[in-house]
RNA sequence: GGUCCCUUCGUCUAGUGGUUAGGACGUCAGGUUUUCAUCCUGUUAACAGGAGUUCGAUUCUCCUAGGGACUACCA
């Protein structure tokens, strides 16, 4: 089984909608295996069955899929090293957890949770840090043996070195010192036989293999007593790579949901581009070498590295998203956008068999910051909005001048026939029209522009005139006349 | 309280023992045969503070401050 090739990892819990924090984790994931060359898995970390939500795996593998990051190995299309569900693992675990009470690294403690909660009260209000007390650290074997007999449930330590230096090497950060004294005797297994997460996860990274380890900036503290339940067990540590963590905007610390929308569904739905988010968010903590800014899924798999990736935490601020939702949303062609508008369209109640529906799309493309905005912009080419008739009057021009320019302008237009109505021709033959009478340019095409959308700021009067129709045109003129 | 991490324009960041400290978003201004948007041009703005090392520190070291994470039988 044993492969020369890098492994790497993602290794979400199921507990709901993927968070951009691991949307980050997972595509930084992705990028360095293809980097590396390397196999990238997917494993379901469910060991807190509280927390965890039905369904949420299939839809996890739903998003990713959606956003471009596939495995090579999962829970969904299986592989060597499964199963892909730590659920599944139990009997690894407690394999591994025996091997570690055997040789006297872990030792089991039978001390009640109230018993604990009151030990870390009072160490609390002593100003210590709250930490285990060793109390069952040094129980032998009869004694062990008589709880047990006795019904006593317990759960299985870590037994932490009692004194020294633990070393650790970050790949971002480089070496980094703890004092063996401050590590906690965690709990390894829990009372219910299932296992944590800090020994499924070094459990299992090792058994499948993995060579880089890529997780959250937050995983640095249990960081010591990871690579020491590896020497425990004398396996060789993967590489570490600890992201640092995505921040909010306002009121800071981490990225959480109530402080703004924090789930990829959520910017999906509101009209968000997957190209818009995965190049936003992969600039979160790394920079490429030189300064090009715009880059897609396919140009990072051949770019990315780990050499561009900052160890400083980065504030989620959607200004710069919504600059490149817009200019992802202006690259796409008249029938892409359109078919990625419908929905939005469909669900604000238009009439999404009107054929016009793609030109209006078109005049609405490049004033789009989300998929979402389209119902608003293109409302007034559904239906006329009502307007003050103030508003047909440009600059100094009396409301009785707009009229009569409106009245002389139709003329004009009537001119242009039915197959002739296109932009292209419009603006030829009234901006013709307008010159050779020796009239300004806005004192015609503001109320044109007006009568036509009933706005302040709209597109131009000749692409709204095209857009919109000719019949429609003349019915709009009508009502302002 | 303890441990650990981080610190360059408002934001994301580049960068070097000697630079006019660069780019992008944003801001502001001007232009693009009417408005808005787009587009173009320009503008704005940063090395947290202190000490040390050095001929010279934004860059190396230490301290302080600020921010962040962890401190569960959650991940």
């Amino acid at each position: 089984m044993a492969s020369s090739k890098p492994r790497l990892r993602f290794a979400p819990s199921p507990t709901g909608f993927l968070h951009i924090g691991s949307l980050r984790a997972a595509l930084f994931g992705y990028l360095l295996s293809k980097n590396l060359g390397a196999d990238f898995a997917l494993r379901i970390e469910d060991t807190d069955q509280k927390r965890e939500v039905a369904g949420a795996t299939d839809s996890l593998v739903t998003i990713l899929k959606k956003v471009g990051i596939e495995f090579s190995e999962g829970p969904h299309i299986g592989g060597a090293y499964g199963p892909y569900i730590q659920s599944q693992r139990q009997d690894i675990y407690h394999g591994y957890s025996d091997q570690l009470l055997q040789s006297g690294q872990a030792y089991r403690c039978f001390c009640t949770e109230d018993r604990l909660t009151a030990m870390r009260e009072e160490q609390e209000a002593r100003h210590e840090a709250p930490r285990y007390d060793k109390r069952c650290r040094d129980l032998s074997q009869e004694e062990v043996n008589e709880k047990i007999k006795a019904g006593g449930k317990c759960v299985i330590r870590q037994k932490m070195p009692l004194d020294g230096l633990v070393k650790v090497y970050d790949e971002l950060r480089g070496e980094i010192v703890f004092n063996a004294h401050d590590l906690d005797d965690q709990v390894l297994i829990k009372s219910n036989g299932i296992p944590t997460y800090q020994f499924a996860n070094v459990v299992d990274d090792h058994v499948m293999e993995i060579t880089h380890v890529t997780r959250g900036d937050e995983w640095l503290g249990s960081f010591p007593k990871n690579i020491l339940l590896y020497q425990d067990f004398g396996w060789t540590p993967p590489k570490f790579i600890h992201m640092p963590l995505i921040l909010n905007k306002v009121g800071g610390g981490k990225l959480s949901k109530r402080k703004g929308d924090v789930f990829v569904e959520d910017y999906l739905n509101k009209g968000y581009l997957v190209e818009a988010l995965i190049n936003f968010c992969v600039l979160l903590g790394w920079h490429p070498k030189s300064d090009k800014e715009v880059w897609s899924m396919s140009e990072l798999e051949n770019e990315f590295s780990i050499d561009g990736m900052g160890a400083s935490p980065a504030i989620f601020d959607t200004e710069k998203l919504d600059y490149y939702n817009s200019y992802y949303l202006r690259q796409k062609s008249v029938a892409e956008l359109t078919a990625l508008c419908l929905p939005y369209l469909e669900t604000a109640g238009c009439d999404i068999n009107d054929p016009r529906i793609p030109s209006f799309i078109a005049l609405a493309q490049d004033r789009l910051k989300t998929l979402g905005d389209i119902v608003e912009a293109t409302a007034f080419l559904f239906a006329l909005p009502e307007y003050d008739q103030e508003l047909l009057c440009w600059k100094t021009l009396t409301k009785e001048a707009a009229q009569e320019n409106l009245a002389r302008l139709k003329p004009e237009l009537e001119k242009v026939g039915a197959s002739d109505w296109n932009k292209d021709t419009l603006t030829e033959k009234i901006l013709g029209w307008i010159k050779d009478s020796g009239g300004k340019n806005g004192d015609y095409l503001w109320p044109m522009r007006v009568a036509l959308t009933g706005l302040k700021n709209s597109p131009g009067p000749f692409e709204v005139a095209a857009a919109l129709g000719r019949e429609e045109a003349f019915r709009r003129l009508e009502i302002a006349l």
